[in-house]
DNA sequence: AATCGTTCTTGAACACGTTCAAATTTGGGG
DNA sequence: CCCCAAATTTGAACGTGTTCAAGAACGATT
């Protein structure tokens, strides 16, 4: 049966995952991953390019979970506010479990050259379905977010999550509950602020952050 | 004479940064540090508690550097938008030696445990100098700041600073221009946008954007 | 100059991530 | 049922950052 594979190659992803969250990424071995899954060492390579490709297992995991979340979310919510409430809450909420962790995901995520890299050829899947959840908080949210602002909002939207996923790394508060406030906080600000682009000396410096933020990418 | 233990460490130290340099931090081992600077492996370690540390090292090295160009430049320009040009590209010019190495710099540093963590205990004096930088930037510049954002806009854009270091780290681009482009465009944007403060409606949502970023800090 | 505590230095050892040649298992075709 | 090629698994090995007990060099005190 060719499950067979499938299913070591799972119970790996599954003890590595278990593993970094109930005990932190530099205690878990790659030695003690294999014990536990009952493979030996060697052969946890053969399923995984290496300690770092499992982060990107739990990266592609969290992902998955965080966009069935907010699609949740996105439901109950008409006003760009709480639509965004919503989805950086789920976000939060699915990342809770390895905020342990979470320093260590991020010193990973962070270099260019690795598969967890949100930038990364490897993290495209992850990241196009990461861009998609902001897009629909966009694109639904009633009263409509000007017209100027639809289409670069949504990317400008998630890296501003990778910045409130970068505080909430620093945040040691119990239970991240300063995070929490930062997203109640920012969220109906940004909505009121975007209210602004219409007032006309604000428009003019917004075109200029605009057009600053495309040029800036090539 | 006292003099000579702190020759080794500083021998150390100085290789240390060459070595980054010129090959990139991976392939700078300890043992190749020591032995280029003619010690035994277990030796650099009674000068420097681990590799992060010399890359402590480097931060404050740079750090050093970047005050006291960034003054060169404080000292040529009055407004605040190229009050802060002088400063970012300063800063940008005391990095570039070590771009290849930024991304493992950047990696290291970002970890909460680390003593290169820009936010962390040790780091506390290379923070407050970079700072100081940015205070200075703008307490000195003509026309001056709106007063209601004086307090708080040196932490802000010291801030922005770590962003463009951030983008910087990323940039491919020949010689890094694209990060100079940013930071040539940025500048004059955040100085222009500042002019803003004082319109009515924009003052408002300023107000609560200090009062959240304050609120949220504790 | 001899002594002694401190500072400095060494080299072997450890656990880690990772590699790889060799061994084993698997599954399909004769 | 047997055989072979491919897929899977192993265990030993490598180089890494780091630790540490032991020793060597130093410098103040007598």
């Amino acid at each position: 049966m060719a499950a067979k594979s499938e299913q070591t190659r799972q119970k790996l992803a599954e003890v590595a995952l278990r593993m970094f969250r109930e005990i932190g990424f530099e205690k878990t071995t790659m030695r003690a991953i294999a014990a536990e899954a009952g493979v030996s060492a060697g052969n946890a390579y053969y399923y995984f390019e290496s300690k770092d490709d499992l982060v990107h297992e739990l990266y592609v995991q969290v992902q998955a979970e965080h966009a069935e979340r907010a699609a949740g979310a996105l439901d109950k919510a008409g006003g760009l506010a709480e639509r965004l409430k919503g989805v950086l809450h789920a976000g939060l909420d699915v990342m809770a479990p390895y905020h342990r962790f979470g320093a260590d995901f991020v010193a990973t995520a962070i270099r260019p050259t690795s598969p967890v890299n949100p930038f990364s050829a490897a993290s495209t899947p992850a990241r196009e379905a990461s861009l998609e959840i902001f897009r629909k908080a966009v694109d639904g949210a009633r009263p409509a977010v000007p017209r100027k602002l639809r289409s670069d909002l949504p990317e400008l939207l998630w890296l501003c999550y990778m910045g409130v996923t970068l505080f909430w790394v620093y945040d040691t508060s119990e239970g991240q509950q300063r995070t929490r406030r930062l997203v109640d906080g920012a969220a109906p600000l940004i909505a009121k602020g975007l209210g602004l682009a219409r007032v006309p000396g604000v428009s003019k410096v917004l075109d200029d952050v605009l057009n600053l933020s495309r040029s800036v990418r090539t």
